[in-house]
DNA sequence: CAGGATACGGAGACTGTCTCCGTTTAGCAA
DNA sequence: TTGCTAAACGGAGACAGTCTCCGTATCCTG
């Protein structure tokens, strides 16, 4: 790649990251090209679709995804705690922008998104998450980490759209959490608590 | 109201509600005017904002809420049936159009939206149901209908974007149903299917 | 049936998406 | 350094959707 195209492109996704953070994922493209300083036609030879420009924005979030796994894995005791600070830590990730919770979910199940690659980094992380509660028996069976990732997704979307701040979002991943466990360790968790 | 004008509106209504299913809630407007052989300003006049027609089309709709509640209200017998029938209906109703469960989920806590009163009806026939549960002591004190207004939105949000069917959706609901009943209940209730 | 209130319709202003192609520039080879 | 070519640029403009404005048509009441 030449010199002043590597040059453009950098300064398109910095100026998109901006602009996508103040007004969502449906700013103008047109607009952010101005911003960046270029004509349209060089932001759509770089990003020839809106969303190859978010795959390029969210580069730098696939690398905190792993290292958030690993804080929320280091974190020893109780699973239910376990789960809930990797739901804390999922949800804070996925809505960096508005829209994003939506976005990044759908994505998930759809192989031909072009942000498909980013979110297997989420699934993954998810699944070293589930891996550790299998290894301790405490989570239902019938469930893996991809139902995590769309009812963790389900409720980031609804805070998401709904202005909804941090307190009003952990009673609901409370929830998902003890509907995740198996009913014994809820039981005894709960009963411990008091 | 003027003859000419109530046929139109009531056209132009039918007509949307034909589109809006096909295309989703993004179609265009004046596509809407054109199959309903008015003038786009007739529509604009009638529905200032494309909720405002939104909110027309839902009108029928909302009776079927209530209709929804009486019948998951009559299923006698264990809670988390109980729970299950409804949610199952909840999604349903949300889920008529593409877009739908985004739409209402958020709009219930935003009491600007031209449909926000619409919305009410979702949220009162929830407060029907957790009244129901609250008696019988087997919901969590912590949690009201609007936390499970937004659970369920969230898992029928992630359902509509990610074209889940149902076979995929009952297990989420599951989590919900089992994250929100009290613990020795669940347990009590687990323990007797098997 | 006359007149005014009411409603219609579509041209067009405006905004955003995306393409096309004439012009410019980087970078290499001589 | 110079000349050449592939690579990249940029912005005009085609296209689509939203929404308004206002001249025209229709209703309906007295």
């Amino acid at each position: 790649m030449r010199a002043d195209a590597k040059r453009n492109r950098d300064r398109i996704v910095e100026v998109a990251r901006e602009v996508f953070r103040e007004q969502g994922y449906d700013a103008s493209l047109d607009l952010v090209a101005k911003k960046a300083g270029v004509g349209s036609g060089t932001l759509y030879r770089h990003f020839p679709t809106r969303e190859n420009l978010i795959d390029a924005i969210m580069q730098s979030w696939v690398d905190r995804v792993d290292e958030a796994a690993d804080k929320a894995l280091a974190h020893e005791g109780d699973p239910r705690d376990l789960l809930l600070a990797w739901f804390a830590a999922y949800v804070g990730l996925i809505s960096l922008h508005r829209g994003g919770p939506a976005k990044i979910t759908s994505a998930m199940g759809d192989e031909s998104s072009p942000i498909w690659h980013k979110c297997q980094v989420l699934t993954t992380a998810t699944d070293r998450i589930v891996e550790r509660l299998r290894a301790e028996h405490v989570l239902r069976e019938d469930i893996g980490s991809v139902h995590l990732c769309r009812l963790v997704g389900g409720v980031a979307s609804v805070a998401d759209q709904g202005n909804l701040d941090e307190a009003a979002v952990r009673p609901l991943l409370e929830v998902l959490a003890d509907g995740l466990l198996v009913p014994a360790h809820v039981a005894a968790s709960r009963v411990a608590v008091k």
